[in-house]
DNA sequence: CTAAAAAGTATCGACTCGAAACCTTCTTAG
DNA sequence: CTAAGAAGGTTTCGAGTCGATACTTTTTAG
């Protein structure tokens, strides 16, 4: 044990939470600025490349973003304007607009997603269970916390199926599933029950 | 093994992480909006109670939240018009402004400081050292890909000496210390060069 | 069928944000 | 010692965020 481990208490964990979001959302700024964007913009963009077809209206995305949804519907629009998304309408509820990247959405994110941008410095952290664990745990109680929904991914829901046969059913709207759309983030998504 | 780990990738460490910080800046938001401050109003008057003397400068605020000068001073004015804080001049550099938290600067973060908001709900999580060390890591990860400061506690520095009867000393600038300066965040902080 | 709820849009005002131009004060090179 | 440059801050500009409010359209509940 240090010497000031006795005099100085050592940071919170939440202070050191509250500094990786300072440094994460400093990242984002520079990212987004390399793609001409605005901060708000950039998160808009990033989180309809990764939901699903149910969690692409502005609702979700304010919700997921944590925004007023009047913000929210501005955003959306500034990034219709630069060609970034295109507007597809709801085939059931005439309320619901849809968002969905355009091909030139699709490239920028592809070419500089912070995947691409921040994930290899994290390379050889997250191997461990253990490690994976802490993570999810904190999000999970700051989503408890707030009642915030989990927005995880669609695969690792409650309502998700499979049928056999390579196909897959989501047994809340009792959809079928295509595989790749199992890996996207869903707005109505529940933790199992238990492990 | 669920099924679902097979079929999906779960979310990467980088997307937990980004989740995390998407939620504690919508909580960010909540406790501004409870002291009728916008978010980086609040973020400045955080840092500020928790930062030393050689890093309550209009620079050092914007290193910390990573904006620029320019905004960062914008941001200070407008708590200084709502008397949150008060200027203080710097006794050795005449171009040098520090920032002081007032009476009820001080008044509005022990009574809505996140601390007090978000902590209790990472109790219990961060007993062992072995989760601190992950948090810990993750941040000197992300301070080094972008060569950022540490900003780390006074105490924990290694320019920080003890002196004996008490007295403490920043090796840096060779002034002495009081005890409750050590617990304090500082621009210049350095790492110990071996644990 | 009617009332309430839900999804979204439009507008307002305060504010953020980065960039650029600018001032003052230190520091350094010669 | 002085000139040049670096460093700390401020101001201003324009685009955009943000929450609040008011509003429309569509769906749902009673």
């Amino acid at each position: 044990m240090r010497y000031y481990d006795v005099l100085v208490e050592s940071a919170l964990p939440y202070q050191i939470l509250e500094r990786i979001g300072t440094l994460l959302r400093a990242e984002e700024r520079r990212l987004a600025a390399l793609c001409g964007l605005k901060p708000a913009q950039w998160s808009a963009l990033c989180y309809l490349a990764r939901c699903n077809r149910y969690s692409d209206t502005p609702s979700a995305v304010g919700e997921y973003l944590g925004t007023t949804k009047g913000t929210t519907s501005q955003t959306l629009r500034r990034l219709q304007e630069k060609g970034l998304l295109r507007e597809v309408a709801d085939s059931h509820d005439r309320r619901v607009v849809h968002w969905r990247l355009s091909a030139a959405g699709k490239k920028m994110f592809r070419n500089h997603g912070p995947e691409s941008a921040i994930e290899p410095f994290l390379q050889g952290l997250s191997k461990d269970r253990d490690s994976r664990n802490l993570l999810q745990e904190i999000l999970r109680r700051l989503q408890k916390a707030n009642d915030y929904r989990s927005f995880g991914i669609c695969g690792s829901c409650n309502h998700f199926r499979r049928l056999g046969g390579g196909r897959f059913q989501c047994g809340l709207t009792g959809e079928s599933l295509r595989a790749e759309e199992a890996s996207l983030l869903c707005r109505e998504h529940q933790e199992p029950v238990a492990t």
